[in-house]
DNA sequence: TCTACTTTCTAACAAGTGTTAGTTAGAATT
DNA sequence: AATTCTAACTAACACTTGTTAGAAAGTAGA
């Protein structure tokens, strides 16, 4: 090997830049735009190249389509997992979850938003490949709303789509100027917990 | 006037027939392909007309956008408040509209569905548009959930936003093979009422 | 410098887009 | 019977779409 150590991991880099700068533009047009209204073009633009360039990173618009859902997913977990593992009461921990996504979708980047507004309308492969990832998602929340003391008969499945539905819905209403992300976790934390509020 | 009363109103009645063909048309396509995805063409072939005619009772393809979810809301109102106005317990008509709802949403048409899911994208006097058409219909279940007896300090406009929230996004993971929209709806009202079942 | 590889560009293709103009068949009205 | 209105048709316009092939730069290694 050279004495500078990795050229070859340079190339390499460059290459994962260059692909995320690209990802970066696509999630941006595909959440302003929707799917089928951003084009090859327009994205490829906003990253300083021209659409053709663009099929030497990726195979096709929906394979961008994709790439930038793994991405989305990902970091929602990540942000997802590290603030509920700063906690260990089980009420506690999914508060801290709840707002680390609301975070991310509110005031997080595009990647979030596309997750969850563009839900795939066609069929095939795509579509089964983007409910796969969305589910592997939505296993986090069922392990931290299992972990819940709750009254016996209380159906864990219905509270966990309750909760899930609430958050993903807020996309809709939120206002920058409202509520922070934090606020809101703890509104839907109390409504469903029941009235007796304990401060410590 | 001739013997036969209103031949004028005959043709309004064929005219309004054919429109409501091509909204039922549109809706089918709007939710299937949504909304930049589906083309006049494929819209006016359903209806068994060509694209061009389309534009004798619809100006663009945004007007019957708008004009799908016109009907689309004025579909669950009327659902909604004939559901509602069947009960006289606050919970009881809460739960009565939700099941309204949920029905219209899961198993009714498509109208109900382009509203849900084809939120608008693009600026402009359409997105305003179409946003306060939906204000319209939130304003119901405000009502609806001012009126319920709670503990005092409870958030009522976030109660709302997650029940709104909790039912938009049952479109996600609703399989018709599950749980009706009725017991889904009992399902949320019994974990935002608490565990306290009185049965009479 | 020559060579190989990576990345981008240009130019075009084939298909599809919403929309419009002009026309036409049939019904209703005068 | 002549005219007007209704509702549809055909054909085209002016673009935009995703995608591909081939050439052309830029970069790295020998």
């Amino acid at each position: 090997m050279a004495g500078l150590a990795g050229q070859h991991e340079e190339n390499v880099a460059r290459r994962d830049v260059r692909r995320a700068q690209l990802l970066e533009s696509a999630a941006g047009h595909f959440r302003e735009h929707g799917y089928t209204a951003a084009s090859m073009r327009d994205i490829a633009a906003t990253a300083g190249i021209k659409a053709g360039s663009m099929y030497y990173h990726f195979d096709s618009k929906e394979e961008l389509l994709v790439a930038v859902h793994e991405q989305g997913i990902r970091r929602i977990v990540a942000a997802v997992e590290t603030a509920a593992a700063g906690e260990v009461e089980p009420w506690r921990r999914l508060q801290a979850a709840m707002t680390a996504h609301l975070g991310g979708l509110l005031n997080g980047g595009d990647f979030a938003q596309v997750v969850i507004r563009e839900l795939p309308h066609e069929t095939g492969p795509v579509r089964d490949k983007l409910i796969r990832l969305r589910d592997h998602y939505e296993t986090l929340f069922r392990g931290l709303v299992d972990a819940l003391p709750l009254p016996s008969g209380t159906s864990r499945q219905y509270l966990r789509l309750m909760i899930l539905g609430a958050m993903n819905w807020s996309q809709t209403w939120y206002r920058a100027e409202g509520d922070t992300p934090a606020e809101i976790a703890e509104a839907f934390i109390r409504l469903v917990k029941g009235p007796d509020y304990d401060d410590d």
